[in-house]
DNA sequence: AACAATTACGGAATCCGTAAAAATT
DNA sequence: AATTTTTACGGATTCCGTAATTGTT
């Protein structure tokens, strides 16, 4: 069995090229590393380095061994994380997602879910699979389902992008639009909208969009211009924009038609944890607008 | 960063159920696993027990705990295990094989091979790839090339299947023979034979098989005896066979023309590892005999 | 002169075993 | 009575830092 702390200094040492920086790296004095590295080699029985007078460098069983103790130490780390992720999680169940809608549905009724569910404040979860085997998140909403073996994607239903246009644009004057009929036009958007983002980009032709980071500063600037912003049937929900802005909004919003523009959306979760999720799985099937 | 021996004991309480027993298979003290135990426990700011009185159990957490220690201490191991061969394999090259032809071809140029060759005494190799990416072997003789990706497997030549009958049998008077007329009879057999095992076995109707581990107990009943038995284009280089029995022995060789009874031959080795196993596969190339 | 590695020595931290206590079956 | 867990105490091991040595650039 190798000791981590000597599989650290080793790996050091594979960054640094000397004991010296190794040292100094870890915030031990040279001697310590000396005697790790000795050590470590009277461990496995193997000679990790060539030694010269004033130069020490890895052999090829070195290199090796300093791979090998890299991937052991991050294992490591990655075994601590989800066991304490996990212990978490039998507390508090918390939530994520890929994309910021579901989330505002939940939110919507935050007091009727149970009291140790936490909700993600944005969409930024980055891998979905990694998120969930690492206990990281109890359950998350994307909009493709997971084909991890290990996980449940449920389908929840259809998120619908649509855009709210000043009444006076002469695209307002309809029911629907498409995103052709956008072509050029500048938007203010939020910036952890997952998927969307790439979907408006790569969508509406000509466009421009200024992303903010904050949704409060996202609701001030449409309060007082007339740049259009982008909704959908779940983002309704929303207290923020239903309370500060729907008095006073003179915008329409318009369902954009586009194939592109309806998403699916799931929810994920380790199938080992389907009783515990399953309370919050049924209140959002029960809120979604479909 | 969670100590190696804390994850032993661990493992070992899950095993066991109890400290005390617990202590005993790890042959230290019931104090020593207590202490141990509050150590992880406070190491990972996380309950892994249920504490009675009397009785200590498992908690959720504390079970996943268990099965990823169990995975880290077989990581190290198996870490270590690497790269101590490895090493090994950077002074002697260790020549393996999952069926006995190719070893016996080698053997017979043993004298012009580099010093440094060893080769396998039985073709007792169960997982080629396995055995590759552990640096237990460094070149492997197959019957299948290998799928992963670090490994290249080369075709090396066809080995076919012959039987060795005596002169008066009725099935001796001919050049080739097929499997069909083999049929009822009775084999001696060597024992580590790999996948031909399973090809005598399933295409000789009614045949009998009789095993035998050591070399020498074959040709020994092979002399005294009208047993027929097998042998290949390859084994022929045998030295065993050749000297002790080619002498005095009664019986011809026929080749057997069946599909199956010719088998290709691959040399599998670490991608990384060309230049190193370079050398051995041109001497086996050359003494191949296609 | 500056830097890198190693050794020697003493102190500090950690880990372990013995002994004893508390509680259960 | 026998088991199991836990705490207390003392010893032993291990690990580390300071100081000094050697050799190179």
């Amino acid at each position: 069995m190798l000791d981590n702390y000597l599989l650290e200094e080793l790996v050091t040492f594979a960054q640094t090229g000397t004991l010296a920086k190794t040292a100094a790296t870890l915030n031990v004095t040279q001697p310590t590393v000396t005697r790790g590295m000795q050590k470590l080699e009277s461990d496995l029985g193997v000679q990790l380095f060539d030694r010269q007078p004033n130069r020490l460098s890895l052999t090829a069983t070195g290199k090796l061994a300093a791979t090998e103790a890299r991937a052991l130490l991050t294992a490591n780390q990655a075994a601590v994380d989800r066991i304490q992720n996990f212990d978490r999680n039998q507390r508090v169940l918390q939530v994520g997602a890929t994309l910021p809608g579901p989330l505002i549905a939940l939110q919507s009724l935050a007091t009727q879910l149970p009291a140790n569910v936490q909700l993600a404040e944005t969409a930024d979860v980055i891998d979905p699979t990694q998120a969930l085997l690492a206990n990281d998140d109890a359950l998350i909403f994307t909009n493709h389902p997971l084909a991890a073996p290990a996980i449940t994607s449920e389908r929840l239903g259809t998120e619908r992008l649509a855009v709210n246009l000043n009444q006076f644009m002469y695209q307002a004057n309809q029911a629907t639009i498409t995103f052709a009929e956008l072509a050029d036009l500048s938007f203010v958007v939020l910036n952890d909208i997952g998927p969307w983002r790439a979907i408006i980009q790569d969508n509406i032709p000509g466009a421009k969009f200024f992303y903010q980071e904050e949704r409060d500063a996202l609701t001030e600037i449409t309060k007082f211009s007339d740049f259009p912003y982008f909704s959908t049937n779940v983002s309704q929900f929303d207290p923020v924009l239903t309370t500060q802005l729907a008095t006073d909004d003179k915008r329409v919003c318009l369902p954009i038609t586009d194939n592109a523009a309806q998403m699916p959306i799931y929810a994920c979760y380790l199938t080992a944890e389907k009783a515990r999720v399953a309370p919050i799985l049924k209140q959002a099937q029960a809120v979604w607008p479909d």
